[in-house]
DNA sequence: TTAGTGATATCC
DNA sequence: GATATCACTAAA
């Protein structure tokens, strides 16, 4: 039974959204009808603004507003000039946490990721339970996890740079 | 190890 | 307006 994820399975604090997206399959359509399909073997979450590597540790900005917005709403933004990122919002409106898409089974890094299944700043502000053309597929993979450290984040502080929010598919 | 790249935030 | 920063990648 393949179903697309709804805004339920995004309401939830993003350690628990997190690793359940590990194994998911995310989709997209393209412009001229295609469909592309890869399985996520890579996530992190970000939580909050006690969280210094979350982007709304910094402060409430027009960039970081979409992390406050509600769970399911795709956060694009690009990093060092020339890479797109891409994070779903999870937990409550006004708490601003969200899970970064880390790394596909074919395309590892979230900037190959992203490139692949060519989505950039158009995309943010959308939804992944809503948008016609990204969604993320359960298709019943479950794959055995392990956790790590986030990575990119030296500027966060021994404790919360050293927090195991990091899942990836050890299969 | 280092260059490349541009939006964003934070200073004038 | 100017500058510093940055959840990365590719080439070497």
């Amino acid at each position: 039974m393949i179903e697309r994820l709804t805004e339920e399975f995004y309401h939830r604090d993003c350690l628990e959204v997190a690793p359940e997206l590990v194994g998911k399959v995310i989709c997209r359509r393209l412009p001229d009808g295609g469909i592309l399909r890869e399985r996520i073997v890579e996530t992190e979450a970000y939580r909050g603004s006690e969280d210094l590597a979350c982007h709304a540790s910094k402060g409430r900005t027009p960039r970081t507003e979409l992390l406050y917005r509600e769970s399911g709403v795709i956060y694009v933004y690009l990093c060092y000039g020339m890479h797109w990122l891409m994070n779903v919002i999870t937990g409550e409106r006004e708490d601003p946490q969200g899970v970064l898409i880390r790394a596909g089974i074919v395309h590892n890094g979230p900037a190959k990721l992203t490139k692949y299944l060519q989505i950039d700043k158009s995309f943010n502000g959308g939804n992944f339970a809503s948008h016609p053309d990204i969604w993320i597929e359960d298709d019943g993979c479950r794959p055995k996890l392990r956790t790590d450290v986030r990575v990119g984040i030296d500027y966060a502080g021994d404790y919360w740079k050293n927090m195991p929010w990091r899942w990836i598919a050890d299969d």
